[in-house]
DNA sequence: GTCGCTTATTTTCCACTGTCAATGAAAGAA
DNA sequence: TTCTTTCATTGACAGTGGAAAATAAGCGAC
């Protein structure tokens, strides 16, 4: 069964339209002139491109807010019109859904989740069947079309195939989930990783916009990085790249699942941390919440555990610096809640690790709520529908 | 003073253009039809591509060897005329000069070098005059123009500005390097980082043909690594990426001179596998060969140093592999002399550290002798003119 | 108020690229 | 000999995006 014909197409059809559109998009309201400076086009091409997308709805002239140069005549400011459309984002763990609403802007509109009563793919499948109903059913009330779903998983995901090759998580293993949900939600579907999609929403909407070389680093369950080189996702020959979280930190570090000792994830991982300072404290922890506590609470001991977490995330990502020679590296992640406890150590062992110009790799951090993970997949989603051709 | 015009300038004023010749020059005699699948491009626009090109002299016709398809008209093979022009590739180290004469196919035809008195920039300049002099006299005999040169430095490099921003073992900050050689050879000069120069020769010359993902890891004096990522080398954004001789390997192992301990680099470092040979076996030694000799005689202590080594650099490939997945690492260095001896060990680490489908990724070892990273710097000069637009 | 200056945007060509479809070439097969 | 197949070439052509000129719209000087 072919899948579901998008019900819209988007009006650019050369690299230079998409190009533009792109720029609007992430650089927010912009007069023509300065797109054509940023997208490195003539102000003809600009005019031709925008008249288009203007007349199709997914650009608006701002009217009121004429910028005044100092000089010369007053220009129109040109943006996006995020409620032309929106787009249905997922998540998916290995025990809950996630989903989200969004509008052409990638700004959450909707947030729902459901648990995940078991992992067989049929299950949930069915589950994402009633979220992506609920979702369109909220979408009915704006009375614009919801153009595409982008669904993520932790895992080996061949977005251009769209399937989940190995998820850990949820154990499946080359499961054709594009093509299974479109069936299913009757959208266009994008699979990605998930980490790979919330690069993708840093890159488009975030603090990755108009650098061509950064990383993300998520700390939480587990540590992830996406990597964007070359203004492009790095994806990896075999689906899998921004493996990080077992770099060695110390060989005779603590015992990580990996069956290695002193990996990244060994000292950084929620888990970890969290089972980490129930061993120092000698208190029964059972979530990273009550850890995080414990550290907030002065014990020194557990700040110490997030010292120690701190300094390895630092390493992590200096050698991610090293390696690759990002203009920045965001990091992120629900770990983030302990970031007050490792901030220090994270810029210290970055710096002591990074090589020459790599410190000056710029290291800022977002805070990370988790409806934010499915956004990242109608981030993929998004760019799915803007660059269908590609 | 501006930099000297170019002799000549190459006949390809289209993207299209460009990339047919380049698929050419990399996969060797092509048919047209050939070309224009792996170009992705129509048959005419190859016709139309190659034309001034056989007309400029650069492709040429082999009227000798068609091939017969299985059926229909046979086909006439194109392919670089490698004897149309010269190159120069020079690699400066802290103590000698490396200089090369290489072909359009980038084809070794004279190799020399020169020892390098002092290090100051002038005086280095001086030396890298007379050893361009020499091979442009050299060039002389061969009738045909000498088109660039290609300097190979260690260290940071910016290549788009031409200058060195820091080499360690010059101890130079901030040299504009291709402009001031530029006006004492008089010739057009690319600079790069040395193993970015080599990636860019294992890129259209060497095992990295056809691949949009690789890494090239050189273990020798130092470790370093060159990445293709996305069809395009990694340079990084402070000129300095591909730093992996300081990924850590064992915190608790021995020092490195960067001030930390168990690095990569002080497992595998040349000088750092013979000290610690010397230290095992009691015996002083000197140089890299000794310790190499002491190992291959079957000395067990030796051969250890070399298994710990291969070890370490097993797990070094491995993360890089874990973070970009390429889809093969090409191991390469003067150090793989002692190939033997750690072969083993690299390939075990390497599977064991690395994650998932990272581990398909492909390890192929290439010999290096030394000249190779004279003609990986004459391998920017030719890309450096084929693509002079760019 | 008009003129001249400046910058933004649009319009009007226009060069150029690469594709399409038709044609010619050169085998081997029937 | 004719047909089939694949390679190569040609000429027409549809887009693309740029250059330059024209138009728009403020500001300040006079």
């Amino acid at each position: 069964m072919p899948p579901p014909l998008r019900a819209e197409v988007f009006p650019a059809h050369t690299p230079a339209a998409s190009q533009i559109f792109t720029t609007v998009l992430s650089h927010g309201p912009l007069t023509r002139a300065d797109v054509a400076r940023r997208a490195g086009l003539s102000a003809a091409a600009v005019t031709k491109a925008v008249r288009p997308l203007i007349e199709a709805g997914y650009l608006v002239e701002d009217a009121d807010a004429e910028t005044r140069p100092l000089l010369g005549r007053p220009a129109s400011l040109v943006r996006v019109d995020g409620g032309r459309a929106l787009f249905i984002g997922v998540k998916i763990t290995g025990d809950e859904i996630f989903g989200v609403l969004t509008d052409l802007c990638c700004r959450i509109r909707v947030a729902r989740h459901l648990p995940l009563p078991t992992r067989a793919p049929k299950a949930v499948l069915a589950s994402l069947a009633e979220l992506v109903r609920e979702l369109l059913t909220e979408a009915d009330g704006f009375g614009v079309p919801v153009l595409g779903c982008g669904i993520a998983v932790a895992g080996e995901v061949d977005r251009a195939q769209g399937t989940v090759r190995y998820s850990p998580f949820l154990e499946w293993r080359d499961v054709p989930l594009a093509e299974l949900a479109a069936m299913t939600t009757g959208l266009p579907v994008t699979v990605d990783n998930d980490v790979r999609a919330l690069t993708v929403a840093e890159q488009w909407f975030g603090a990755g916009v108009g650098l061509s070389d950064f990383a993300v680093v998520t700390v939480g369950a587990g540590i992830g990085c996406g990597l964007v080189v070359h203004g492009r996702v790095v994806a990896g020959a075999h689906s899998v790249a921004g493996e990080i979280g077992h770099i060695t930190i110390d060989s005779a570090g603590p015992p990580c699942h990996c069956g290695r000792r002193g990996c990244l994830q060994a000292y950084a991982g929620d888990a970890e941390i969290a089972a980490r300072v129930g061993e120092i404290t000698g208190t029964p922890i059972t979530d990273s919440a009550e850890a995080l506590a414990l550290a907030h609470a002065g014990h020194p001991g557990a700040r110490e555990v997030y010292a120690r977490a701190g300094e390895a995330i630092g390493r992590g990502i200096a050698t991610v610096a090293n390696l690759l020679g990002p203009e920045r590296v965001i990091i992120s992640g629900e770990g983030l809640a302990a970031y007050d406890l490792f901030a220090e150590q994270i810029r210290d062992a970055f710096t002591a690790t990074a090589f020459g110009s790599a410190a000056h790799c710029d290291l800022v951090t977002r805070p990370l709520p988790f409806e934010e993970w499915a956004r990242g997949a109608a981030a993929t989603a998004i760019r799915g529908f803007v660059r269908a051709d590609r």
